[in-house]
DNA sequence: CTCCTTTGCTTGACAACATGAAATATCGAG
DNA sequence: CTCGATATTTCATGTTGTCAAGCAAAGGAG
């Protein structure tokens, strides 16, 4: 179906490669000015959502369970985090976000610039596009 | 001018948040492919496009040259690239791809399948507007 | 109930990546 | 030539990641 190189697709390509590598800028050094790792943050941010298992995080991380570990033992050491036994399962060990780190989470939020900052130059019609298409081009990859 | 946090710019946040995570997956699934880890697949891919000097490979990747030592030393114990002598200046190493480092990078190109895959169930119609509108985005925030 | 497998988490060993500081060699200006 | 700047490496250290092994608890088969 689609040509495998087409000057068409090559462009979008790296345009998205140019975006992935903005956006992972932005998050460490967002993450960093509140002296957190990109892997912390990300785990803070998903315990602020909601308590979760530690087996849940390394799903939603794509990595294993005794690297979550760490990461949540270093957020557990400055207070960002704690963890709770399961009323229900005494295997399982709920990761929370602890009142401090809900705060710093939502500063993390904050100086996120990227919601603000690339889309700032596109109206709501293009956002909506926007929106249209990449939904599309995820979904049927799927 | 944009509002903070309204629906719409939350909702293109979170899907770029979505295909960043897809493209780092992809990419590093195809590099694990060729036992290249991903910092090491991008090194390579920029050094087929030609030779470099150590110090601008530490600034494509935005770290520091003492880390790109580690990872030119890795590939070049693969024999997928050389470190050169600058003949203009005696301190700088060139790190170039090997033959054998530019037929894994060629390989490595073709089994990334992000070109082919999400962008397949877009029409060149909106492909070209998806171009467009993601060069807006990176153009104004730059 | 006991046995046995599975599940959830942690620990330990190890590799890669990342930073920062210090050492070495070279360049280039004065 | 001397001195400061530059390019690279080495070392110490910390974080992230994997895998294998271990332990506690859950849950099913008998």
């Amino acid at each position: 179906m689609t040509p495998r190189t087409d000057a068409l697709s090559r462009e979008v390509v790296d345009l998205i490669a140019t975006v992935v590598a903005r956006y992972h800028e932005e998050y460490e050094e967002a993450a960093a000015k509140h002296s957190l790792t990109g892997a912390q943050a990300k785990v803070l941010a998903l315990l602020t959502l909601e308590p979760m298992p530690m087996r849940r995080i390394a799903q939603k991380l794509k990595c294993e369970p005794s690297n979550v570990t760490g990461i949540v033992d270093r957020l557990e050491s400055r207070g960002l985090v704690e963890r709770r036994p399961d009323p229900d399962d005494r295997r399982v060990k709920l990761a929370a976000a602890t009142s401090e780190g809900r705060v710093t989470a939502a500063r993390l939020r904050e100086s996120l610039g990227f919601a603000r900052e690339p889309l700032g130059g596109l109206s709501a019609e293009e956002r909506t596009v926007l929106r249209d298409l990449l939904k599309r081009m995820l979904g049927g990859g799927a």
